[in-house]
RNA sequence: GGGCGCAUAGCUCAGUUGGUUAGAGCGCUUCCCUUACAAGGAAGAUGUCGGGGGUUCGAGUCCCUCUGCGCCCACCA
């Protein structure tokens, strides 16, 4: 552990280990130096003797581990960076850990394609197995879970070294002691534990449920996963006929409009709204099916909506989310034929009669897609078919990673309980919700949005193979059937497990898949299942209870608002189960990168910037210059001017301390007395409380706007006008005033920075004082309540020197005859308490006032010799 | 359909409880090698603060309304 921070808030006189200030100083080899100096001096490893108090802990985003980062990780984990150095300085304990998200699908498919294997989690471990020498993706060789396991870790393990690079490079102030990984053995305990006790409190729970279904990915998908996505369709007008006689007048058939005519088989009711009139009579009824001849009943429900196509629908098992409404709701028969590939089952249905089977021999086996273009020819020669087909484009539901649309299958899955189910619990969420101060703070909407309008408990069973198994096998009866009802669970130390290779207590690995024996749950976790539980995997919760409760529930969580419906409110979802608090106090919510021409920069689209080359280019400070300049929350356009600027302050922080370091210790004792000094001071005491201020909502752009806009003018004018009188122009006395002023500005300036250019700050804090800027307290008010109203017309007065000069095309310390100044009797008097060093830096010399309500000045310039 | 955000100089954006003449940077124009900095500095021009209405002594700021853009959610027969 380093030293506290440095508790004073006055400069230290010159230290022996200080280096001394460089004759050309260079942003250049910056980096590599500090990156090595930091690795070595520990200043951001956490303290594990303070107390819960004294600690601000960080559930850092782990970002995906899937091959190259770019800009907006730049952007966030800046600002995030901002907020973590802060808050050290303030002398809080920063629990600053991160992790790799090296779990899921992304990893899982590059494994594939790169190696050319694909998993087969019924095939034993081969500890024998190499990939093959040359991957074919069209003949991917089927491997165990474990083998594939082991081939992504193998993979993401270079990737990571680089985000790691990458990550230091930018200067983040991680513990990287603390470095976590999604797939790595505690994550998978952690998970699996996590969900064990959510089974014993009953609030993980198996189900056998019509589930949306991704038919690429073969996986169940959740409702935090979808998208909708426009895509052309068209309404089919179809003929139903009557089965039984209505008491209605009008005995035709009965119309409904369908996008889906390829469902037909699989219908199971009619249902129109029961205010309708025109179809009221035929509640009670039962019509045919067109094709094959299926007599299914109609039913009133409030559902249905008269305005849309012919005011009846046709309900199938199941064509949309609300065919599974009416379908439980009003009791129908399951009648599902679209199978887990997407495609028509084989086979004979067996609710469709004899004559009607051959009609659907003809799709069966063929895609969703396929059989659709043979049904609505088969409805056109069976004259079942009204009109042509009314192209449409409406909104189909996506996979968010998927290129299929979604289809509805039943299937066996896990879900925890979110409150999507239970009023009480939703309510339970909101509250939270409520607790959680989210900034900027309106991102809270999106939170309650998203709780209110859930559906459903959180599915977080996936059909796929990398990621955290489910941690249970189920007994097998005499026929080798599962009982779902009563899994055999390991016990918490017995974690981590994978079902696929692992036994049971009590059964023998022959009993596998035997009746009489056990079988293996072949489901792995959905990601946001085990990344809801980040700040237990990085808090050690299961490990070290001991760091746990020192760190938990956390200060901050940054995030993109992107997933406030998923990783936020799922780590909420998570914390209050298992401990019934909010997992943190703080969601700092980051924008997006948006390229140019405004648009959401990502890997899809294809307009990603890589950060290395900026860095190298511009250098980490002014990169993260550009993050730190944008507000909290915002979306923000990449701009590398904004980054040539950080680069030009940067540069400005190097020269400036150089010049105020020049003057060299100032005597013994020396105390800024002169009235502009004390001015000065007073300013930048102000702009210390407004950093300390915005920060401390975490607003770091503010902090740094108010940091800049001081310390430009803090060059520009003020070192220009005392910059005579510290050389000793008016004698030791004002000299001094001038240099410890000048000191006291740059021992504040550097740790204002410190947050933002944390290279170049620590770099000119090593001139001239001891340790780490990082570690340094950070800065606070003077307390000596001086003002800094003079301030104003002494740069109006100094302006309107160097216009003058500009306008008549002279140098800037072309000299001035006779200078007028026009000002107010109290103006005047400020003006007075300055009127030396204005002279000076204005070479000005003859000074004269006049009587004036606002500041006048009359400039006479000397001519330039002949 | 519900919710949230945005609209200020050619561009990117500040403008914190309402308060003199609305700011910065970039870009543009002019000037200056000035001993911290030419990878620098000094200065200049540029605005119906999206439209309309209201509250107020006073509105970029508060209220209403309209328009445009973006995002989230819902709808998906």
């Amino acid at each position: 552990m380093t030293t506290p921070p440095d508790s004073s808030n006055a400069p230290s006189p010159a230290a022996a280990h200080a280096s001394a200030v460089p004759d050309k100083p260079t942003l250049d080899g910056l980096e590599q130096r500090f990156i090595e100096r930091w690795e070595n001096d520990g200043p951001y490893r956490f303290d594990t003797s303070t107390s819960r108090d004294a600690v601000f802990s960080i559930d850092t985003p782990p970002p995906t581990v899937s091959g190259s980062l770019h800009v907006g990780h730049v952007f966030s984990y800046t600002h995030t960076d901002t907020v973590a150095r802060y808050q050290r300085m303030r002398g809080r304990n920063v629990f600053y850990p991160i992790g790799w998200d090296d779990n899921g699908l992304a990893t899982e498919r590059r494994v594939q394609n790169y190696f050319g294997v694909r998993c087969d989690p019924s095939l034993p471990f081969d500890a024998a197995f190499t990939p093959p020498a040359k991957p074919d993706p069209k003949n991917q060789v089927p491997v165990s879970r474990p083998n594939f396991v082991a081939l992504c870790k193998q993979l993401v393990a270079d990737d990571e070294l680089a985000f790691e690079q990458m990550f230091r490079r930018l200067g983040l102030s991680v513990d990287w002691s603390y470095l976590y990984t999604t797939i790595g053995d505690e994550t998978i305990r952690t998970s699996q534990a996590a969900f064990l006790r959510n089974l014993a409190r009953g609030e993980a729970y198996q189900q056998e449920a019509p589930t949306l279904w991704d038919v690429d990915f073969r996986t169940a998908v959740a409702q935090a996963e979808l998208i909708d996505k426009d895509l052309p369709g068209a309404y089919h007008k179809i003929a139903f006929a009557r089965a039984t006689a209505g008491n209605d007048e009008n005995q035709g058939d009965v119309l409904i409009d369908t996008t889906r005519p390829e469902l037909i088989a699989s219908c199971c009711a009619l249902v129109a709204h029961p205010d309708d009139l025109r179809y009221q009579p035929l509640f009670g009824t039962t019509v045919r099916t067109p094709l094959y001849g299926v007599e299914v009943p109609v039913h009133a429900h409030r559902l249905a909506d008269p305005e849309k196509g012919t005011g009846i629908a046709m309900v199938c098992t199941f064509g949309d989310v609300t065919d599974v409404t009416w379908w439980r709701e009003l009791d129908l028969p399951t009648r599902a034929l679209i199978g887990r590939d997407g495609r028509m089952l084989g086979g004979e249905p067996e609710w469709i009669p004899a004559a009607g089977q051959p009609a659907y021999a003809a799709i069966a086996g063929r895609t969703a897609k396929q059989a659709q273009v043979a049904v609505v020819q088969q409805l056109r020669d069976a004259g079942a078919l009204h009109g042509e087909p009314r192209p449409i484009t409406h909104p189909v539901k996506f996979y968010e990673k998927g290129d299929r649309p979604l289809e509805i299958v039943a299937s066996r899955q896990w879900y925890i309980r979110n409150g999507g189910r239970s009023a009480e619990l939703r309510d339970t969420f909101l509250a939270r919700g409520e607790e959680l101060n989210f900034h900027p703070d309106h991102m809270r909407h999106r939170y309650s949005n998203w709780v209110e309008g859930l559906n459903g408990d959180w599915l977080i069973s996936r059909q796929r193979f990398f990621g955290v198994p489910f941690p249970l096998w189920y007994p097998l009866d005499d026929d080798g059937e599962p009982d779902f009802s009563s899994p055999l669970l390991p016990a918490e130390t017995e974690l981590p497990v994978d079902p696929s290779t692992d036994v049971p207590s009590g059964f023998t690995p022959e009993q596998r898949n035997q009746p009489g024996g056990f079988t293996g749950d072949g489901d792995v976790m959905d990601t946001w299942a085990t990344s809801s539980l980040s700040p237990q995997v990085a808090g050690r919760w299961l490990d070290d209870p001991e760091l746990f409760a020192k760190v938990f529930p956390m200060d901050m969580r940054p995030q993109a608002h992107d997933i406030i419906r998923t990783w936020l409110f799922a780590t909420v979802v998570r914390a209050h189960l298992e401990h019934g608090s909010l997992p943190w106090w703080n969601a700092a919510i980051s924008g997006w990168i948006l390229d140019p021409d405004r648009k959401k920069m990502s890997k899809s689209i294809g307009n990603v910037v890589t950060p290395l080359p900026l860095i190298e280019q511009y250098g980490a400070d002014a990169v993260r210059y550009w993050a730190a300049s944008a507000r909290p929350g915002v979306d923000t356009a990449f701009d590398e001017g904004q980054m040539k600027i950080g680069r030009k302050l940067a540069t400005k922080l190097l020269n400036a301390s150089k010049f105020v370091l020049a003057f060299g210790e100032p005597e013994q004792g020396a105390v800024p007395s002169e009235a502009l000094d004390i001015a000065m001071l007073a300013r930048l005491d102000e702009v210390v409380a407004e950093a300390t201020a915005a920060f401390d909502d975490y607003d770091y752009a503010r902090a740094l706007e108010r940091t800049e806009t001081f310390f430009w003018w803090f060059c520009d004018d003020y070192v220009e006008l005392v910059k005579a009188r510290a050389y000793g122009g008016r004698g030791p006395a004002a000299a001094s005033s001038a240099q410890a002023a000048l000191r006291v500005a740059l021992h504040t300036l550097h740790r204002l920075f410190a947050p933002f250019l944390p290279f170049v700050a620590d770099e000119v804090w090593s001139w001239w004082q001891p340790g780490s800027v990082h570690r340094a307290a950070w800065p606070a008010t003077s307390g000596n309540n001086g003002s800094a109203a003079m301030l104003e017309p002494v740069s109006a007065v100094l302006s309107a020197i160097r216009r003058a000069k500009t306008d008549a095309k002279l140098s800037q310390k072309a000299a001035v005859e006779k200078l007028v100044v026009g000002a107010s009797a109290a103006t005047r008097a400020a003006l007075m308490s300055a009127e030396d060093d204005l002279r000076n830096a204005g070479s000005v010399h003859s000074f004269e006032y006049d009587d004036a309500d606002q500041i006048e000045c009359t400039v006479t310039l000397t001519p330039p010799a002949a």
